[in-house]
DNA sequence: CCGCGGGCCTGAGAGC
DNA sequence: TGCTCTCAGGCCCGCG
């Protein structure tokens, strides 16, 4: 599920939720999600005020009065949902006190207020760790990833840095997460149409401006940002079960201009091709032979 | 340095 | 209805 924008959406759904509230109880239904947890996993998180939920990649963080700083990474089905406490937001419907439990419900947060943070996952590829907030920069998982798109906007000549004298392909640079930091594969489809740049052209080869402006560094850095912010606004994408904290879905696969539509008409203005699907380093590749050159 | 394949998991959907 | 097969939004590792 979760790219850049699910993760940004999700954090905005935590964030009335969770701020300013004391963390009274963590609750964990197995000892591991891809990792086990720490053994102090919830002895760090108890009784902790969260101060602010941030964002790195496709990483939540959420700090903690203790200075240390949660961090979860929602992996390919992970989500979160908020259940407030019954009464609290909807007196008329008091017999809602008995919490449900939905199947891979993995972790519950218990806040303060009586409100539960819930992370679902069922494969199970997310996890989350405590670790001190200071040192989250050198964390291993964290120190290798490149730049945020959207903070300041990804622009012509950061892209000439990551990719010059690349022989890696514009999809696999665009998808490495040291480069670029929270796009993924339904991200880096749509930009690249957005941008009329093949998957194939090799990432040191885009132009810095052309002189219609299309195909250029200029054009791939806006269409990327383009895409993520109408994706943000949008709610995400909701594929099989994504939805935000609030538990409404995303609306933007409604706007994929080439993911998952093999055999369909190319949306492009005048451009009479369809859209092709190939396998490139394992994964599915979205685009039209025809307008992306 | 690079691309590729496999592995980690479960569930949905297609095809028979 | 039910089986088997393929595929899925991420990421890491090892191989050649």
């Amino acid at each position: 599920m979760p790219e850049l924008p699910e993760v940004e959406t999700t954090r905005r759904g935590l964030l009335p939720a969770m701020v300013g509230k004391t963390i009274a109880a963590v609750a964990l239904n197995r000892s591991n999600l891809r990792f086990p947890f720490q053994r102090d996993f919830r002895a760090r998180l108890e009784s902790q005020r969260i101060e602010g939920i941030d964002r790195r990649a496709k990483y939540l963080i959420v700090r903690l009065s203790s200075g240390d700083a949660l961090v979860a990474h929602l992996g390919m089905s992970g989500s979160f949902r908020v259940e407030s406490a019954a009464g609290a937001l909807a007196p008329d419907r008091l017999y809602r006190t008995i919490p449900r439990t939905a199947a891979h419900d993995h972790v519950v947060f218990r806040l303060s207020d009586g409100t539960r943070v819930i992370y679902n996952d069922p494969r199970r590829f997310g996890f989350m760790f405590v670790a001190e907030g200071d040192a989250l920069d050198r964390h291993p998982r964290m120190c290798g990833i490149g730049l945020e798109p959207l903070d300041p906007p990804l622009d012509p000549e950061s892209l000439a840095f990551l990719f010059d004298g690349t022989s890696t392909s514009l999809k696999t640079a665009l998808l490495d997460q040291k480069r670029i930091a929270g796009l993924g594969n339904i991200y880096v489809c749509e930009a690249l149409h957005r941008a009329g740049l093949s998957p194939f052209r090799t990432a040191g080869s885009i132009a810095t401006k052309d002189r219609d402006g299309k195909r250029s560094r200029a054009h791939l850095a806006s269409a990327i940002t383009a895409v993520l912010v109408d994706a943000i606004d949008a709610g995400g994408s909701s594929l099989r079960d994504f939805s935000g904290a609030d538990g409404r879905p995303g609306y933007f696969q409604h706007s994929f201009r080439v993911y998952d539509r093999e055999g369909a008409a190319c949306s492009r203005r005048g451009c009479t091709g369809s859209i092709e699907r190939v396998v490139q380093s394992g994964r599915s590749t979205f685009f039209c032979a025809r307008c992306q050159k």
